[in-house]
DNA sequence: GTGAAAGCGCTAACAC
DNA sequence: GTGTTAGCGCTTTCAC
């Protein structure tokens, strides 16, 4: 079978005897007459045409691409976004490239410019620290831009943010409803937009459930992973020896939270008896740990479909107003946070 | 800030006085006098000129970019051959498209025969089940693929794949080492490429040790999912009532194991100590059960490697020979498999 | 080393 | 309704 050079408009258009332009029109289901529409259809079916979407592209300005990008493939919240996003812009005709860019906001901003390119129409983008620089770019992006989480109301891009304070609370008024009065936060890195909420979020809460007070209940993992939620966790322990120990632990994600988990137990603490430890992203992980986690869905799959929509609206419509829509939060109780005693 | 349109080749050169084809050498860096280079450097930043992506391709017949299609994002392993491939083709200037098309034949026929269309320089492609008709297509596909998976001998495809008959006889002998001999299989459907090669390789390893001679012991799970491990798990306990209970239960993927290591506790049983589990594929997830999952890697990122690299040898050199490689598994052991009593 | 010009494959005026 | 033709923005012969 020897490779054949795929066939062009201007082959098609010859073997049925017409123009290249009708071809386009009959392709491209514009008005045509019955029997041209047949003549086109037979001789592109005949030499196995195919449109060469670079051309297209080049010609139509718009490439029927869109990017996502994200801070880290191995955080099972991102592959739910991007399953998401995936979903809904393939529905409508779109390519949908990933980008994995890590944490580091230079590499965010290197994909923001090289869109400058034109190799895609749109954006969705899930940063987990904004920079100056970040956000300066956000303001004359170089395609329609849609950002997953929380940006200042002084940037004009659509964003569709999840209530990290919102499910803080939920989670607290949970473990202050089941008996906990001292609550630990093992929290990511401050300086990211999540733990920041979530930290001044946990804070607020804490105070005005009137528990918590001690700072050393507050640690703040170097990372939203198991691994440095493990060595948090231990950092945790070694400051609550004995008689100061929490009784109920908020991770900051997840991923936090089972560390802790396994922590806890390799040290011999029974969950949720000794305390209680609830999540939050309420990935499928926390269904696999024993016990089960409790967890805050910050409604991931939700935030992606609602951003690839919002790329959608803007794409049709580039001067429609700027859109923040907010998703909130659900609490899913498992095993991790089972009341102490028969109480409820 | 108003929006340029975005400045072309023809600015440039008309901004540094000079001819479109001296911009376009400089640019691409071929030889040119160090005074054009500065006058079209000093052009193309004043501007800020990109060199649009979709015009190059269609001039070069290149896209710079490369497809990853897998049949389920949900599954860990996926997402971990994704994040490798994507880690070496970026390395080499391709940017990376993700079509998670189902496990479907159908889905990923279409998705080949899409690739016609040029948006793509070559594939990796993960599939799950194999058609007569996707292998008649991978013998004359569009662009250069490569297939993670076992494929025909006759196809002339770089492949590159796992042990799988290697990582079941690891996992069996660990098991019989370890003092079991009553091993059931909770496999993915046989009519998968994996499901089917492991099912094999379970019956041949498992009569050469002599154990699990009952069929009963063999369950097939509709899916490579939780869900369908937990519905698979609870059919295999109804088999098994009292005596006739497996000491062991190896798992066609992690999360297979992971489900059948969830309806064992729910139903009493302990593990290791009734009964152990092993998983294929050592997932993240497994880390963070309790007991954590003896698993055996069938080399996931590994393979994504090795298949990213297959394909940019592919893209240099068409003609190449075909090569198949095949990736060793390894065992590592964790709490599901531990021994029974204080032997070793 | 540099410029003029052709053309990648397609769509969309514009004329008929 | 259909054909002719001019480009989309770029690279690359081919002369000079």
């Amino acid at each position: 079978v020897s490779v054949e050079a795929r066939p062009t408009v201007v082959e098609v258009a010859r073997h049925a005897g017409v123009s290249v332009a009708s071809v386009s029109r009959v392709l491209n289901g514009l008005p045509s007459s019955p029997t041209m529409v047949e003549k086109v259809l037979a001789a592109a079916t005949l030499l196995g045409y195919r449109p060469n979407a670079m051309a297209r592209s080049l010609k139509v300005q718009r490439t029927d691409q869109l990017t996502f990008a994200m801070s880290d493939v191995g955080n099972p919240v991102y592959v739910t976004m991007m399953r998401a996003v995936e979903r809904v812009t393939r529905s409508e005709g779109y390519r949908l490239m990933v980008s994995s860019v890590s944490s580091d906001p230079g590499e965010v901003l290197a994909l923001l410019r090289s869109l400058r390119h034109s190799y895609a129409d749109g954006l969705v983008l899930s940063p987990i620290r904004l920079t100056g620089e970040l956000l300066e770019e956000l303001h004359h992006p170089a395609v329609p831009t849609v950002v997953i989480g929380t940006v200042p109301a002084s940037v004009p891009v659509d964003n569709v943010r999840a209530n990290s304070a919102g499910g803080v609370r939920l989670a607290l008024a949970h473990l202050y409803e089941t008996g906990r009065r001292r609550v630990a936060l093992v929290n990511g890195p401050v300086d990211t937009v999540p733990g920041s909420a979530r930290g001044r979020a946990f804070d607020r809460q804490a105070a005005r459930l009137g528990v918590s007070r001690d700072l050393e209940l507050r640690v703040e993992a170097d990372d939203f992973t198991l691994a440095a939620g493990r060595k948090a966790a231990i950092e945790l322990l070694a400051r609550c020896a004995g008689s100061r120990m929490p009784d109920a632990v908020l991770g900051g994600n997840d991923l936090l939270a089972i560390a802790v988990m396994q922590v806890l137990r390799e040290e011999g603490y029974d969950i949720p008896g000794d305390v209680a430890v609830v999540g939050m992203d309420d990935t499928d992980l926390g269904t696999v740990t024993s016990p089960s986690l409790t967890s805050v869905s910050l409604g991931s799959e939700q935030r992606g479909t609602l951003a690839a929509q919002l790329l959608l609206d803007r794409l049709r419509d580039v001067d429609r107003p700027v859109r923040r829509v907010t998703v909130q939060p659900t609490l899913t109780i498992r095993g991790s946070s089972a009341p102490k005693a028969g109480r409820r």
